[in-house]
DNA sequence: ATGAAAGCGCTAACAG
DNA sequence: CTGTTAGCGCTTTCAT
């Protein structure tokens, strides 16, 4: 392995004044500069970074921890966050937790190790932050949270607009016209999984609807429970008209429960989705959807961690909240057939009936 | 930061005697040793990575490089690699080439110079082995090519079964009755675009059919080219009435093509493609599909690669076939309604009508 | 069975 | 401006 010792002495420098042209850390006359460049071209030479990083004690690499790559949302973080840290010279490493909290212990435990300079977490669900990230050293090495957050963390976060999001999607439903909406949340022991349930809760609010607890069902964020759910939910005895379900593979159980069990979407069932995927738009009734910014998320969750890294970072942790986006399909089109003349009231919490309110959201934090 | 140091002055003993029971490296005495352990633990010692790696030459680390990770297909390829690397200690970096030559060599660049101890490559389209591979020490960090290969590649190499799984395909859309299939392939500098095209073409000629340059259509790989073959294909004075889509994307646009077009599938055109998607029993016509095994191809590829770090691999290079499987779903139902009576034939290359024979595959290989 | 000491390849004072 | 030198934290002979 051919060393910068390798290219001083066949430049007649220092391994110093070799350092010095590598790294643009001190001027070198141009002379110099370029005997050791064509040193090391000639001999393809390469830093060794783990001997810099031993010196220099950062290795450019940040760990990137989400529930499962191949999920299309946490690919699409994934993608945004290490597109900004390559072009700053970073490389991502990168584990799946599955949801599993020990997991996630490991993978921090080897990131750690490996002393990535900074973390990007999806946080496992648990009822409280888990004791290994009491004993983490956050000066070390920054942790920026992604997607979920609780109480007690901490270190920057950013998420997308969980309560605005599924406010807005619900509304839409009950302004097609529907007055018993269901909805299949997320774990509640996840902080997006009881946002997006309390944006259902203050649509019905919103409406003068009450929430009946039959219409209210807790899922696993996965295909399966989507499915099962779905299949409860229509076996009731007075089933609801219109559904909320609280991500995408949930939706993608649902369909295919209205499949088998041949029920039409709209007509018998309404559905709107929080998180859209891209094949939504080619389902048997194409699906009304939250879009989240995935990528975005991704990309400003990096970007925070790398303004901690270069010390650029504020004093005081932040919380990013990215706005959601309805996009409206065939599975709840626009205007409902039934009780479309209903008039749509803006919601308390929203500004000029759309935006929410910095102290909407403030609540949202807290 | 702790370090093997403190710990030796807590525990009064030696650096050495610390290294030793950290790694099992030599016989302590059970006295010393729990004083080590306990020191380990009251001062909370992880061991340096970087200064480790330093001296032992090896990082405990494997790049790969896949196009884009937030293609459903190589997010499982990635799992897969991911799962068996993290059971042997190893930690995966990740890289999006974007089917981009440019991009995978600076990948390859920077996990060149962190030191990766393997590289798992799919390798972007070029008419030949790029440049830096030939200037890369295999012997140093050997190679697994996963997907796709070309001529002059050297390495393992981890690969679906494109040819035989393309048979299948056009071989089912030909006894479904349709006597006009066409293809969209993917860019033909791809090795794996080469194979499915000539899947396509071995089934043609199977049954006598003539192969018409007009039905075979280049497309990228990507959702968009899908789109513009479709309606290029079905513009035609005579139009197909089957159609093979060589990859997962693709056939998404093409779905969304015929939604735009309102053609009816599988009446008029019937639809299979390479690459199944989990939503693709979702969809309008759900659909019939090759399905590859992304996971099985990422663990394979990455238990050849430990092999060979651990020195237990072969001499000389391996490929290695994993098999496809044919889902029939609606898009081209198990019997077709017209030329139903078609004798089906078994292929010449297949044995027992099915398993590729070792010399097809040997003939697939050069 | 344990410890002393020599580096691994690099950077960063510090001299000159 | 350039070179000398002292480590970064760890493993590994080689003595003892």
């Amino acid at each position: 392995m051919v060393t910068i010792g390798d290219i001083a002495v066949r430049s007649q420098v220092s391994t110093a004044t070799v350092s010095h042209v590598i790294n643009d850390s001190a001027y070198v006359s141009p002379k110099l500069r370029e005997r050791v460049l064509r040193a090391v071209r000639e001999l393809n030479y390469r830093p060794n970074w783990m001997a810099r990083s031993l010196r220099t004690k950062q290795t450019k690499t940040v760990g990137i921890i989400v529930a499962d790559i191949a999920n299309p949302f946490f690919a699409a973080v994934v993608r945004g966050a290490e597109d900004l840290l390559n072009q700053e010279g970073y490389t991502l490493l990168i584990g799946n937790s599955d949801n599993d909290p020990a997991k996630e212990e490991s993978y921090h435990y080897a990131f750690a190790v490996k002393r990535v300079d900074g973390l990007l977490l999806v946080i496992s669900p648990a009822t409280r932050p888990p004791e290994y990230l009491r004993r983490h050293d956050e000066q070390a090495q920054p942790i920026v949270f992604i997607d979920r957050w609780y109480q007690g963390l901490r270190g920057d976060t950013v998420l997308a607009d969980n309560l605005g999001g599924s406010y807005e999607a619900v509304r839409h439903l009950i302004r097609s016209g529907h007055r018993r909406v269901g909805i299949i949340t997320g774990p509640l022991l996840m902080s997006n999984a009881r946002l997006r349930l309390k944006g259902y809760e203050q649509a019905l609010a919103e409406y003068g609807l009450k929430i009946e607890k039959d219409l209210v069902r807790e899922g696993q964020f996965d295909v399966a429970s989507g499915y099962e759910q779905t299949k409860a939910l229509l076996g009731l005895p007075a089933p609801p008209t219109g559904l909320f379900c609280s991500n995408g593979l949930m939706t993608m159980g649902c369909l295919r429960a209205l499949r088998d069990l041949g029920v039409r979407c709209p007509e018998d069932l309404a559905l709107v989705s929080f998180d859209d995927m891209e094949f939504f738009t080619l389902t048997k009734p194409q699906v009304t959807a939250v879009a989240q910014p995935g990528y975005d998320l991704g990309a400003t969750a990096a970007e925070l961690l790398l303004r901690r890294l270069s010390g650029r970072g504020a004093r005081i942790h932040r919380r990013t909240i990215l706005k959601t986006e309805l996009r409206i399909r065939e599975s709840c089109p626009l205007l409902g057939t039934r009780h479309s003349n209903d008039a749509p009231r803006p919601h308390p919490n929203l500004q000029s009936g759309d935006a929410p309110l910095a102290a909407d959201l403030r609540k949202q934090a807290s």
